[in-house]
DNA sequence: GTTGAGCGTT
């Protein structure tokens, strides 16, 4: 793969991992290799790829062999423009199971004698997979946002992200989109015992919320709405219902 | 040819 002709992850043990994040997708591990080798003895460079195209996922990994070099390399690289993109190296947070990393160096080893630990261990395997993968897919597909910006530049500048791409903001999706291959699978596996995509939907209780079921017109026949009104609602505030604009009931359109 | 939150493979 990514590796100088080694198979399979080297011996991470003593190694100290560094994440690079967002580096282009062209970048590739012999373009990253000399730009971190610089600042101290780089033992293997990985950059995870999608299963299906091969492409890379735009980040990688980085794996020194003394801390001190490691921290180096961060506070020097982290920022810097390669490939016309600006790259952020940070100490590498879990392991290729999902170790805990303490800068970058993992302090837990699921190899053997640990197996009471990862009972302890609060987070899955891993922590994305089981998140997002039912439906917040974005299969990482060109952006719509991009195109809108692009139209918009030489219009409003300043519409453009005010900060860099490190502290993503709250409104934006932070759908990750890592679906990746086995999504299909499962979620088709998934669909046949009835799963509940209500809370993939956007607005989940709006398909729970009949609003006011058209066509029954009797006040007295349903409390309501339909749905069980509980017993705390006063007769006052029921009288609300038949108002002249009882369509803001709750559902918004 | 594309995309852009984030944490990894024989």
């Amino acid at each position: 793969m990514s590796h100088f002709g080694r198979a399979g992850p080297p011996d991470i043990r003593d190694t100290f991992s560094l994440l690079v994040l967002n580096i282009t997708f062209r970048t590739t591990a012999d373009d990253l290799f000399p730009l971190f080798d610089k600042y101290g003895k780089v033992v293997d460079v990985f950059i995870p790829r999608d299963r299906r195209t091969g492409e890379s996922r735009g980040f990688a990994f980085v794996r020194y062999k003394y801390a001190d070099e490691a921290q180096k390399a961060v506070e020097k690289l982290d920022g810097k423009i390669v490939d016309g993109r600006e790259i952020m190296v940070q100490f590498a947070k879990y392991g290729p199971n999902a170790e805990r990393i303490h800068k970058g160096r993992i302090i837990e080893t699921t190899s053997k004698t640990k197996g009471r630990s990862r009972s302890r261990s609060p987070r899955p395997r891993y922590r994305d997979e089981n998140r997002d993968r039912d439906c917040r897919r974005r299969s990482r597909s060109r952006s719509r946002e991009r195109y809108d910006r692009d139209r918009n530049r030489g219009r409003e500048r300043d519409h453009r992200r005010h900060s860099r791409s490190r502290s993503a903001s709250p409104d934006h999706h932070k759908g990750r989109g890592r679906g990746r291959y086995e999504d299909d699978r499962r979620s088709r596996s998934r669909s046949d015992h009835s799963a509940s995509p209500a809370r993939c939907s956007p607005h989940p209780w709006r398909s729970l919320s009949p609003r006011r079921t058209p066509g029954v017109d009797s006040p007295d026949a349903q409390t309501s709405n339909g749905a069980p009104v509980p017993k705390t609602v006063s007769p006052h505030t029921r009288v609300d219902s038949r108002s002249p604009t009882p369509q803001r009931s709750d559902a918004d359109e």
